[in-house]
DNA sequence: TGTAAAAGTGATAATGGATATCAGTTTATA
DNA sequence: TATAAACTGATATCCATTATCACTTTTACA
């Protein structure tokens, strides 16, 4: 995979936004920080799909409509709040042997999972409505 | 929620095929077995998004492109082949804890969880190639 | 370095799953 | 059994994503 002034800056400004943005999400960030970058929202997907594929972001499915990313890729969980629609990280510890148990239970191979909660978050508990 | 002979056979559909299928699969196979009953995708679509909101069946997130629809609603996982591309039902003793664990860790009130593997399942690991 | 092949880009058309619309039909109720 | 509410089928539309393609940038190596 050769170098790409876009895709730096695509890999980058994922990394320093925390919000499991989509490809749309992060077009439009980047187009607010560097209106003079001038990068292609095709650019924006075909990147973000390489770097899910070579392993260096993660795609986090079964949020919504579309595709969110993800710059963490160290394994853990992701939690929807269905009232402030933000996502948030959950800590894989709280399944420690889901992959052995499944492994040994079914005899497949795994190569990646996703867990996906669905809820209410702390903050939208407090809240009136 | 009134009455409809056309969600009686997709329902009914549904249960006697355990394909895990998509709303476009499940049209198909409707077609396929009662040329007669003359149900329009739209129908389709429409009665499984609201059977699955309603509770009485369950939409499965994070496979591939379309959603899939599973008439098991009890507590389980699935397992995505990325050779054959079925889909395949892990039960839910994998995580015991998941959710009593994630509660207590982030204090969020969960609804609901998808956990999707991704890997090669038994079959298609003894098959050359 | 200079240059050609390979890889990448931006604009936009095309794709495909899902939903909205709407006139006509079926179901529930009183 | 009449009326409102719910549902349907056909199809237009939406929208996230991918394909296409002429052009530009990067890389390899002479």
């Amino acid at each position: 995979m050769n170098y790409s002034r876009q895709r730096e800056i695509i890999f980058d400004t994922l990394r320093r936004h925390a919000v499991h943005p989509t490809a749309e999400r992060l077009y439009n960030i980047i187009k607010g920080e560097q209106p003079d970058s001038n990068i292609g929202i095709a650019t924006v997907y075909r990147n973000l799909r390489r770097m899910a594929n070579s392993g260096s972001i993660k795609k986090i499915s079964g949020l919504e409509e579309a595709e969110h990313f993800d710059h963490n890729t160290h394994t853990h969980y992701h939690f929807l709040c269905k009232k402030c629609n933000k996502v948030f990280d959950i800590d894989a510890k709280v399944a420690p042997e889901i992959i052995e148990n499944t492994q040994k239970e079914t005899g497949f191979i795994i190569d990646s999972y996703d867990v996906v909660f669905h809820g209410i978050c702390k903050d939208c508990q407090t809240e009136e409505n």
